[in-house]
RNA sequence: GCCGCUGUGGCGGAAUUGGCAGACGCAAGAGACUUAAAAUCUCUCGACGGGCAACUGUCGUACCGGUUCGAUUCCGGUCAGCGGCACCA
């Protein structure tokens, strides 16, 4: 062992030996425990940043921990590596994106992520722009599209004028592309879409059931699958047989309907203006409507806008005649695209019908009785009782709500229904670099999936980018002309690709049987592995991937090949890397580059920081003064061992026979005490601090020389110090442990348990209060019967000065902690 | 506007079931070692006040109130910050 720790060559000695000794392969083992643990794999942008630093560091200290607890421990990384970058970098520097991506693998795998000495079984590999896992894509497609659960329909999308493609949501930014924040505009295109919405149910309803999820995740996704309970009417229109049916979540307020209000896009708008004297001016204005982006159209400080289109509708509970209004507010794609105005409880109604003079009628009284529309302010949405409202007259308007839906069913004009803010998964993508969707369109047969036997659809390599036009791959004839699998008649096929979080849907499933190649994962390996223990990433993906991957586990449990409804048992959403008080990013200039600090201090420092400057869920703030503490705190245990190890090197360790001795209380107390904070939600910052606490206990027993009698605990205090240290500081701890004469990987050891006994103090510190102040403290046995530790207290100096004689009214005793005295 | 989270020293944070507020680390100050510096080691370190001193008094966990012998912790209200959703009928 040397002086000084030189972290270079340990940490490379470790890692080259982790490599070749293949100390973290696992295999499927029925004989032992399994724990899954993931982290969000990367995607491969070139470097990795502290984010992922951190990331990986959490899983792997739990990986390491549970390893170290005797279980079979799956800790897989991979490569989520379709994605626009790739194409952008092409079309900027001319590098093929397969080209592109796979070198930033190789650095990012060889010399970054292997630097970290994290302990991933790297013969588990999954790379999605690979063939071999993209097949699979779009075999799941196909089964999809035979269920009906993989659809095309026409819809409107994100379109970006100046980049000349489609955007998914998330690449619109507060109405802007991106990438060159051009205004978004809508299009209507022809999509592939899945059937998100078939689950939603499930999907919300399953969230009670996981009770291992923060719980902001849990209410970001209900917020997003949004579902409201309501009744759909049927208002017939006057002078027409067609009805125009509307959605709503209050039937409490029917009676108060005086107008209708429909969305400029309804198909119904040209029939009822048909005729109108005012036809073409309500043409125009839904024309105008139409043409307005994204940001325009869902602005919050829009005024709201209307007009008349001259046609009425009938209320089919009061039969009143009521005029049909187009709205600007009105969204085609939720509900039915039109809906009953009632601006006495309805804040846009209300103001919609105070700038057009619509009538306004309270149906829904307040307990004082004074609701009264022309001097109301606002729209009244509290509860009340039900008045306007004929039969129902009375009725508390919670109640009312299922009164009058059941009248409407009775009276079949309407029915119960219930509608969703979650919305089908559009994933064409006008891109290249993705997965090819599986079809192909004959002139006589229309869309047709490829053939499972002609899978996979192969991504052509010949494709010149040039982030112009329509997507890359209708422009490579060879890869559009083919004849129809049917008919064998002339064909093409389809030129888009799939949105690249598709392939992080089930990748997860892929690492239970990496090579599997007549299916996309084995059952038998999954039915082992699955679920997820623990499932490690950032809160920024709380809905998208973490609800697509949640729908895909549910279809490929449908299709029979998986077991279980849910992919994630328990999931840890870390917090952001932050340096002075912002995100680290390349625009603001706080980027701290992992490779500097790999580079400087080593893997063991950078973990060690990481883990200790804040619990795993907070954001971290970033402290280069923080990294030189962790930095230090590795050279102190190193100190502390090298100075003892000649003497240490061949005792044997302490047993039950030292108790009583302060180290190895300590000892002991420290075993307790980490074990506790990794099991309690992972606060491996409290873990570490109790680790320093030892080492600062063991530099104070040592200070003064060491005893010969005194060695045995020493050397029980080093051994159980390599142990815990090991998940945090890996490199370090193998090092020490083989110095100490171990010849394993400290990675199998066993984890320590403590010797309850060892714990035990023989006197304790009692604190004495009065009135609830601390007044004075007391050192008593332990186990000393509360009367005594009362008598104690009234008999202490500083008590009695408080109490000035006076008898005291309560005396309460907490055992072995505290007397209060109440005068 | 709705939903969620968070407010503790100069800073990051700790206090696990309502029982010693500030563990551990950083920064700062003093000292030891050194020709000197770095490194290392030791000590001090919430605010205000009293004492030559060991010590000691009061206040203090965003703010106001409540429950309790006792509240950073529980309850009600207010404020601030962060995040998500948002014309969803």
């Amino acid at each position: 062992m040397e002086e000084r720790y030189d972290f270079k060559k340990v940490e490379e000695r470790w890692q080259r030996a982790w490599q070749e000794q293949k100390t973290f392969k696992v295999v499927e083992d029925p004989s032992k425990p399994k724990y899954y643990c993931l982290e969000m794999f990367p995607y491969p942008s070139g470097r990795i940043h502290m984010g992922h630093v951190r990331n990986y560091a959490i899983g792997d200290v739990i990986s390491r921990y549970k390893r170290m607890r005797g279980f079979n421990v799956l800790h897989p990384m991979g490569w989520d590596s379709f994605g626009l970058p790739a194409e952008n970098a092409a079309i900027k520097h001319g590098i093929p994106p397969a080209q592109w991506t796979f070198e930033n693998i190789a650095y990012m795998r060889d010399k970054q992520l292997k630097r970290l000495g994290l302990s991933y079984d790297w013969d588990r590999e999954v790379t999605t722009c690979l063939e071999e896992y993209y097949r699979w894509n779009q075999w799941f497609f196909i089964r999809m599209y035979e269920r009906g659960l993989a659809y095309k329909k026409l819809s409107y999308v994100n379109w970006c004028p100046s980049c000349n493609t489609v955007l998914a949501n998330e690449q619109v930014e507060q109405g802007l592309c991106w990438r060159c924040s051009s205004v978004v505009t809508h299009k209507e295109l022809e999509q592939w879409f899945f059937k998100i919405t078939a689950y939603a149910e499930e999907l919300l309803s399953y969230c009670e059931k996981l009770t291992g999820w923060p719980e902001r995740v849990l209410t970001m996704q209900r917020n997003w699958i949004g579902k409201s309970i309501g009744v759909e009417a049927d208002f017939t229109v006057q002078g027409s047989a067609e009805k125009l049916t509307i959605f709503t979540t209050r039937p409490d307020t029917l009676y108060g309907v005086t107008f209708m209000s429909i969305a400029p896009e309804h198909p119904m708008v040209e029939s009822l203006i048909n005729g109108t004297p005012d036809a073409d001016q309500v043409r125009a204005f839904c024309q105008r409507v139409m043409r307005e982006d994204r940001a325009e159209r869902t602005d919050e400080k829009r005024k709201k806008e209307g007009m008349f289109t001259g046609a009425y509708a009938i209320n089919p509970l009061n039969n009143e005649r009521v005029p049909i209004w187009v709205g600007n507010f009105v969204l085609m794609e939720y509900g039915t695209g039109a809906i009953m105005s009632v601006p006495a409880h309805d804040q846009r109604d209300f103001e919609f019908a105070r700038n057009y003079g619509l009538p306004i009628r309270v149906v829904i009284q307040n307990a004082e009785k004074n609701l009264d529309p022309s001097t109301m302010k606002e729209a009244y949405v509290e509860e009340g009782t039900m008045v306007n409202s004929g039969p129902f007259d009375g009725t508390p308007n919670g109640a009312g709500k299922e009164k009058v839906a059941d009248y409407v069913e009775q009276r079949n004009i309407g029915r119960r229904t219930v509608n969703w803010r979650l919305r089908d998964w559009g994933i064409s993508r006008q891109r290249y670099w993705g997965t090819p969707i599986p079809i192909i369109y004959c002139e006589a047969c229309g869309a047709v999936p490829v053939p499972e036997k002609d899978l996979p659809v192969r991504l052509p390599k010949d494709v010149a980018l040039t982030g112009k036009g329509r997507s890359p791959l209708s422009e490579s004839q060879s890869f559009r002309d083919t004849t129809c699998p049917t008919c064998g008649g002339r064909a093409h096929r389809e030129t888009d690709t799939m949105d690249t979080f598709v392939d992080s849907s089930w990748y997860f499933l892929r690492y239970c049987s990496p090579g599997e190649s007549v299916a996309p994962f084995d059952k038998k390996a999954a039915g082992y592995w699955m679920n997820i223990d623990q499932y490690i990433g950032g809160i920024e993906h709380a809905v998208l991937h973490l609800l697509y991957a949640r729908f895909f586990t549910k279809v490929i449990r449908d299709l029979g090949l998986y077991d279980g409804d849910e992919p994630f048992l328990n999931l840890l959403t870390q917090g952001m890397v932050i340096k002075d008080g912002a995100k680290m990013s390349k625009s603001k200039g706080n980027v701290v580059d992992p490779d500097f600090i790999l580079t400087k201090y080593g893997a063991d420092t950078a973990r060690l920081f990481s883990l200790f400057a804040a619990p795993p869920e907070r954001d971290l703030e970033w402290s280069d003064q923080g990294v030189d503490g962790a930095y230090r705190f590795l050279h102190r245990v190193w100190a502390v061992v090298y100075k003892n190890i000649e003497r240490v090197k061949d005792v044997k360790p302490a047993g039950s026979e030292a108790r009583g001795d302060t180290l190895y209380r300590k000892t002991h107390l420290t075993i307790k005490k980490v074990t506790e904070d990794i099991e309690r939600e992972f606060h491996f910052n409290t873990a570490i601090s109790a680790l320093m606490e030892m080492v600062n206990a063991l530099y104070d027993y040592t200070s003064d020389g060491v005893e010969e009698q005194q060695l045995p605990v020493l050397r029980s205090a080093i051994d159980m110090l390599t142990l815990l240290i090991a998940p945090f500081a890996p490199h370090l701890a193998e090092e020490l442990n083989a110095s100490l004469g171990n010849k394993a990987s400290i990675a199998h050891s066993s984890w320590p348990t403590y010797d309850p006994e060892a714990i035990v103090a023989a006197e304790v510190t009692i604190v004495v209060q009065v009135n609830g102040k601390v007044r004075s403290r007391l050192t008593m046995p332990v186990g000393a019967p509360d009367r005594e530790a009362e008598a104690a207290a009234l008999a202490d100096p500083k008590v009695k000065e408080y109490t000035l004689g006076k008898l005291p009214k309560k005396v309460i005793v907490v055992p072995g902690k505290l007397v209060n005295i109440v005068v």
